[in-house]
DNA sequence: GTCTATACTGTGATAGAC
DNA sequence: GTCTATCACAGTATAGAC
């Protein structure tokens, strides 16, 4: 038995091929808008053979799902070294990474934060990625003092809105986006952070 | 000249009858699982017969779209009577009132306020109404004295994350829904509403 | 205005040869 | 593992009889 299975690595590289396509194709026509069809033309196969690699088109997007969900642990992960250490700062700072990542591929965010797909919902296995990155937010805003749960779950409706109307009424613009400090700075003082935003209003 | 066209009568209703029976499949299916032939069977009509009502199943959208916004100004308009005259106790009042009619149905929601239909754009006669709808709130808004755009925007977005994590992580419970007091009571000292929020936090 | 009949396209999915 | 061939079905839309 060899200590490398070659078999093994060349199945994933498939899937991996397939998933990159299916995000292709999401991103024009929408996350409802994926077929299969579209997605094996894109990589020279017959749509048939994708279901050598899924079992059906609901585990592509299980797939796309924790996929999505790691790409922002991940982004968040590789913007942890340049983050200030001032509280209101350091909100600033990894909110806006967690914004612009969700802004840069609108399916992406429909996928991960909308129930757009009928009868689609994700498999455990997938929703626990959901949960980590969940955590990991968790520990960036405990690390400036918040740690009451209803706290984070208003973070998380404050930036779902901002990131929700800003695709929705302004796509492509900066309406809701350039209110990212403002919103922050609201925030901060409510649940008592210490510090104070500077350039605030009134 | 007869002065009750019972032609056209009839065929407004008619028209009602398609849209009625489109919100419910549109409830069972969600908004991106409409067909036009689970639509005709509902009123036991032939699938091309609703080809003499709307040009399209965009058209259907359409009018589904205009329709719902329309419903949201008359929930306001009528509750309008019952609204306390104290700044925040108003702020509170018509808040509860417009998030309790986005989570209502799930999938007007998300034809209101989320691009989930592939190629669907409200014609500008039917955005008109979402303005409109627009313009109601920022009545409410001034009338308490918040006049700002950049701070009518963050109200919309608050409110819109509150719902959307609503909808997405919490389905049919309250674990964002029962925020909107705190959430409201930080906007409010945010924006400089008078009043102090009563039960807050710290 | 509604029906029947039908066209045409596209969908996800399966069977079996190689 | 990928292919060809094909399935069963749903999708929107049109034509023409009544």
């Amino acid at each position: 038995m060899p200590n490398r299975d070659r078999r093994a690595e060349r199945r994933e590289a498939t899937r991996q091929e397939i998933l990159a396509a299916a995000w292709e194709v999401a991103q024009v026509n929408g996350i409802a808008g994926l077929t299969l069809r579209e997605v094996a033309v894109r990589i020279g196969m017959q749509p048939p053979s994708l279901y050598s690699h899924f079992d059906s088109k609901h585990a592509i997007y299980d797939a796309m799902f924790a996929q999505a969900w790691r790409q922002l642990i991940d982004t968040m992960a590789a913007a942890d070294p340049g983050a200030p250490r001032e509280p209101r700062r350091r909100l600033d700072h990894f909110t806006t990474v967690f914004v612009e990542f969700a802004l840069a591929e609108p399916c992406r965010n429909q996928l991960m934060n909308v129930r757009v797909i009928p009868d689609f919902t994700p498999t455990a296995a997938s929703y626990a990625v959901a949960i980590e990155a969940f955590e990991l937010m968790r520990g960036r805003l405990r690390d400036i003092g918040v740690t009451r749960d209803r706290d984070i779950d208003l973070f998380t409706a404050l930036i779902a809105g901002l990131v929700a109307q800003q695709e929705a009424n302004d796509p492509g613009g900066d309406r809701w986006r350039r209110l990212i400090p403002a919103a922050l700075g609201m925030y901060a003082d409510a649940v008592g952070i210490p510090g104070r935003t500077p350039g605030r209003k009134r």
